[in-house]
DNA sequence: CTATGGCACGGATT
DNA sequence: AATCCGTGCCATAG
């Protein structure tokens, strides 16, 4: 399935067959979101897995106090103060961060109470006529797990036989009670009317409104240079309107209130989920070190059941075949998700010390670096780095969620530098020029390149750039 | 003649 | 193997 060169995994954990490989090869490409639901799947149908009670440390058996830090089996923080810390959590418990303090979660990790479209009729049926309330149910009962509408206006105006606007005044009403949004056609929709409620009680910035309305794709993608561009506005306000929209609006209003984790079959928007790493800095001091937090689902506390294992050697004619199937099946898996995460906290650990001074001051300190490089230094293969890098975010220190992609811009920090100087200019500077004030700095580019960054921020040429306040001069 | 945008090639990424 | 991105070359606008 994958070319022989695609497979050289990181040589700590020994590779076997070439199942195991191109299985760990296309777990490595997915999200933690993603990969959680996966394995959520393989987990309710395959009765060889079973998951190891993750309020224990899976080494010593103690029950862990705080998140998953153990006392006895947590990285020694205190070994070598340069070194960043890395650790891996194998649920979204120590989430801190993320995690609204009355969201009580039990065994089964989802909330019992009323379901969503109880809650929701409940708020609207003082304002609702009693001829309507059928169809407000009909409505309520077809919204997906997101909390988004499935089917159109239409068809439920035809089911009922009444006019189309009366089903509009009746998801109307839906749409503004509590989960904001909910029963919207699509997220754009939801995000939308969140926008609009917003927008009565507090300012929203100006752009927000048609960045959602054009600019979905590019939200999602985190694209603030294009989403910039096609707005008419400077990528740090398209960044400040995407955090203000990501922070403030929930594009499936089905789901902040009801965690339920395993989102249904809509793709996740990356800039709305939860990042896969998490970088804080253990003070607020320069030399500071790096904290590194890789979520990474069900790691370590994934195995095989022994029971299962036992109870393969007394199993019926009939179901043996199966059995050893789902046996195998487990196997593969558990180590699979050893072998991805091992992978990504080499990569972690090696990105972080690159990139410590992007992560601690930002965009303009970014090092170009290939995954290629990488690739080499960790001896694995660079197409490995590729899927281990793609569709994952990081959230760094000052609290940005950006792509993990971000870490490898070739050009990042050029174009930063290139902002700063045409924001600094006191007279209209021409690509050429612009180009040797970068080489100046260490930045060798070329003319030609400068002109395509200039796009890329969506600043005019020179002959259409702001007239200079103060005196001009040649 | 200078400043830019368009197109195509080659290396990097997926 | 298909696609993206930085560049060089060239045509066009001022």
């Amino acid at each position: 399935m994958y070319p022989a060169q695609h497979l050289r995994l990181s040589p700590q954990i020994r590779p076997l067959t070439t199942a195991h490989l191109a299985q760990t090869m296309s777990l490595l490409e997915l999200s933690a979101l993603e990969l959680e639901e996966k394995i959520n799947a393989e987990l309710s149908r395959n009765p060889a897995l079973e998951v190891i009670d993750p309020r224990r440390c899976h080494i010593c058996g103690q029950p862990l106090q705080n998140g998953s830090t153990c006392p006895r089996c947590s990285p020694k923080t205190d070994l070598n103060p340069s070194e960043p810390v890395i650790f891996v959590s194998p649920s979204r418990e120590s989430y801190s961060s993320h995690l609204s303090e009355d969201e009580a979660r039990d065994d089964d990790g989802f909330q019992v109470s009323e379901d969503l479209p109880t809650y929701v009729l409940r708020q609207i049926a003082p304002e609702l006529r009693i001829e309507d309330r059928s169809i407000a149910a009909f409505i309520l009962s077809n919204l997906n797990d997101d909390g988004l509408l499935e089917i159109s206006p239409l068809e439920v105006a035809q089911y009922f036989h009444v006019p189309l606007s009366r089903v509009a005044e009746v998801i109307r009403l839906i749409q503004r009670a509590d989960p904001i949004g909910v029963g919207s056609p699509s997220s754009k929709d939801a995000l939308l009317i969140q926008l609009d409620v917003l927008g009565e009680s507090r300012p929203v910035p100006e752009h927000a409104l048609r960045a959602i309305e054009e600019g979905m794709h590019l939200i999602n993608r985190n694209h603030n240079y294009e989403l910039g561009r096609l707005l008419g506005v400077s990528t740090k306000e398209a960044e400040d309107t995407v955090r203000f929209i990501i922070e403030n609006l929930n594009p499936f209003p089905g789901r902040a209130a009801w965690g339920d984790i395993r989102d249904g079959c809509s793709q996740p928007a990356p800039g709305f989920s939860t990042p896969d790493v998490i970088i804080k800095t253990e003070s607020n001091r320069p030399d500071a070190r790096l904290l590194v937090e890789v979520f990474s689902p069900y790691a370590s506390i994934l195995r095989v059941s022994p029971l299962f294992r036992q109870a393969i050697a007394k199993a019926p004619e009939e179901k043996i075949e199966h059995w050893k199937a789902d046996l195998e099946q487990a196997e593969l898996l558990v180590k699979c998700l050893q072998q991805r995460t091992a992978t990504i906290v080499r990569l972690m650990s090696r990105l972080v010390v690159l990139q410590r001074q992007f992560i601690l001051f930002g965009d303009g300190y970014l090092f170009p670096l290939t995954r290629a490089s990488i690739a080499e230094e960790l001896e694995v293969h660079e197409s490995t780095i590729s899927r281990a890098v793609a569709s994952k975010t990081v959230e760094l220190p000052n609290g940005r969620i950006v792509p993990l992609a971000k870490f490898f811009d070739r050009s990042l920090n050029v174009r930063t530098a290139l902002k700063q100087i045409i924001e600094q200019e006191t007279c209209p500077l021409s690509d050429s020029e612009l180009v040797d004030i970068l080489k100046r700095k260490g930045f060798t580019v070329a003319r030609r390149t400068v002109a395509k960054y200039r796009a890329m921020e969506g600043i005019l040429p020179s002959h259409l750039r702001r007239i200079t306040p103060a005196g001009a001069q040649p």
